[in-house]
DNA sequence: TTAGGTTCCGTACTTAAGTACGGAGTCAAT
DNA sequence: ATTGACTCCGTACTTAAGTACGGAACCTAA
């Protein structure tokens, strides 16, 4: 049960240590008590290893594509009795998540199709706006 | 070639007037010239098939990923002569979205287990952070 | 014990992509 | 000719997610 500063914190989970008190300040993270040694100033914050785990949450549920706020319920959940809740979230980010995925991969086709119609020569004007046509979202 | 206003542009493009006319203030949509039919007033700005088109590019290569400044680049080269060009912005944008699909297929399979960790009962705590983790971007 | 690097905190600034507002002009129908 | 809807335009506001700043407190090593 390692204890670190919010620098090795931050550097742990891959952001910067402003973006930790951001989180802080939203809620997402907690702001442990200070902690001095010789119990003569104020002290420093110190963070464990949840801490770790919770900042790595915040940065994977944030790839899944959920806003901040709904981390934020998430996190309260994951502590709280409503399974039902939790579920739904995850479900509704599930069937977003899906459409997204859906869209991207439809997207990429486009794009692939507009990196092949530039490829033919070297010059001349490059239908970029016709490649995509019949993708419109 | 029908012609338009701007309401009926931006109705088929799928997006609101005002966008519209942020795309025209960011260099990425056309402002034509007004047009009154007795050449009494100032007249109004009419569209044609071609900004459908080039509307309906701009929000497609948004799902794609581009930034709107990515995108006007990619709307000038469509005009212009540099194929190398257009063909390298392509490429990365492929690079880049494959990346992201990929994140996402992994962020949706924590989802998935997820939501079926929560599934077993209906309540008690719901383990969200340890369904995520070894998933951190 | 002093110099430096961190931490703490509040406040302000940034960026991308819009969205809203308000007043003046314009158009189409009554 | 007037009304009501739409257009034009500049300017300002919004949202999400940070990022930066500045001064005071704190901690560590020489």
């Amino acid at each position: 049960m390692k204890v670190r500063t919010i620098a090795a914190l931050a550097q742990q989970g891959g952001v910067g240590v402003e973006t930790v008190r951001f989180y802080q300040r939203r809620g997402l993270m907690p702001t442990p008590d200070r902690w001095s040694r010789d119990g003569v100033g104020a002290g420093i914050r110190r963070y464990g290893d949840e801490d770790v785990r919770r900042l790595k949450f915040i940065r994977s549920a944030q790839t899944a594509g959920f806003t901040l706020e709904q981390i934020k319920e998430l996190l309260s959940l994951d502590a709280g009795e409503d399974r039902a809740r939790a579920r739904m979230l995850a479900a509704e980010r599930l069937a977003a998540l899906d459409r997204t995925i859906a869209d991207l991969e439809t997207a990429r086709e486009a794009l692939r199709r507009l990196a092949s119609a530039c490829a033919t020569k070297d010059s001349g004007p490059c239908p970029s706006i016709a490649t995509f046509q019949g993708e419109a979202a």
